[in-house]
DNA sequence: CCAGCCATCCTAACAACGTTAAATGATCTC
DNA sequence: GAGATCATTTAACGTTGTTAGGATGGCTGG
């Protein structure tokens, strides 16, 4: 069927020209901006096409969330190549907040609770491989065995994401914000220094 | 005027009722059944009438964040009487978490992005005051010094409600989110010992 | 006591939202 | 080329936040 793979290949590019459209409103306009008929007016289509490719407007908003972790995850790998484990450790932290700070309405559908938890969780999966990497390495370099890998892990995810949120207010700040990054994931790095039985 | 008066008392009264159908709607059907209409309804009201109270949906939800931060400070008060300063930190931690959980739509609109940034934080003071308390006396008892004190509390408190967050993430869960905090605090408060120059 | 005023309330409506049904037009199959 | 399938649009439904205009009732000054 050499016409269905035409057609589905179509499918496929006018598919990706929404999420393109909506990704742009999104960043532009933030998230009250994002609606269906300004999605369609982007893509020259009227609004319903756009339930041909997506069940609702949650299925095309949570796409948004997986392409946000994918871009950040990019972004952080490329600051991964510090060759010194806590300065890149470090960098990370600030990174992740800085991102959040450069993309505040992608951000913010990534970490909404509007958007499903679970579902969530999965768009956020390569972040927290990253996560997982950074924290092996890490303590493989110190000879730190944690009490609990995953909790730190999740400690760490937990408390990146927070800083970064509290980075949008505007007595905070997001320079701010990245300096408590730095200085939250220092301090745990030390608490789980302290902590190993090894080193403690 | 003492008329006046009586119609301001009728107005405050009505006022209130608002906000509590308000609450009352809020915490059990969640943020979505949270609709101007439903809440007249519920105070037997036409809504219309909820304008003469409130500019307009979003100052009427600040008014319930101000509420649930006001609730969770004074329960989290309530479990500051641990006399033992590390146990308490430790408690408040993993009560702020519990109080995420059982008021999930609340805590949800507390955290919400959607609500000003600032005007958040305006209804935050008071969970921040209980923080800084908590800091400086656990600080005292162990005579440590911390190299930046409103750090130090802006990082406490984006941890924890950065973990509170992930709670609602169904493999995560309440209870493990709980532990969570009382992990990270723990971790946080040994690294700030172990920076100290009096103890490092 | 009564006319007039002012606050309050409701009905009706507006624009915009997500979403669906039905109709139209294009494209592919046989 | 006829019939079926797909793509697309127009129209509409129900709901949302919000505003305008008119009715109603109690307070105030004479």
């Amino acid at each position: 069927m050499p016409a269905s793979t035409r057609r589905a290949r179509e499918r496929a590019i006018t598919r990706g020209r929404i999420i393109e459209a909506a990704l742009h409103i999104l960043e532009n306009d933030g998230v009250t901006a994002l609606t269906i008929r300004r999605i369609a007016d982007a893509v020259e289509y009227s609004a319903p096409v756009v339930y041909q490719h997506f069940a609702n407007k949650d299925a095309l908003v949570l796409e948004l969330v997986a392409h946000g972790h994918r871009l950040m995850t990019a972004e952080l790998r490329q600051a991964a190549e510090e060759p010194d484990i806590d300065r890149r450790f470090l960098l990370l932290a600030s990174e992740s907040v800085r991102f959040a700070g450069e993309h505040p309405h992608l951000y913010q559908v990534m970490n909404d609770n509007t958007v499903d938890a679970d579902e969530r969780l999965h768009a956020a999966v390569p972040m927290i491989d990253l996560l997982r990497e950074l924290l092996t390495s890490w303590s493989d370099a110190h000879d730190v065995v944690l009490a609990d890998f995953d909790e730190a892990c999740d400690i760490v995810w937990g408390t990146l994401s927070g800083i970064a949120s509290l980075g949008r207010i505007g007595t905070v700040g997001n320079e701010r914000a990245q300096q408590l990054a730095r200085k939250a994931t220092q301090t745990l790095l030390r608490g789980w220094r302290a902590d190993s039985p090894v080193n403690g």
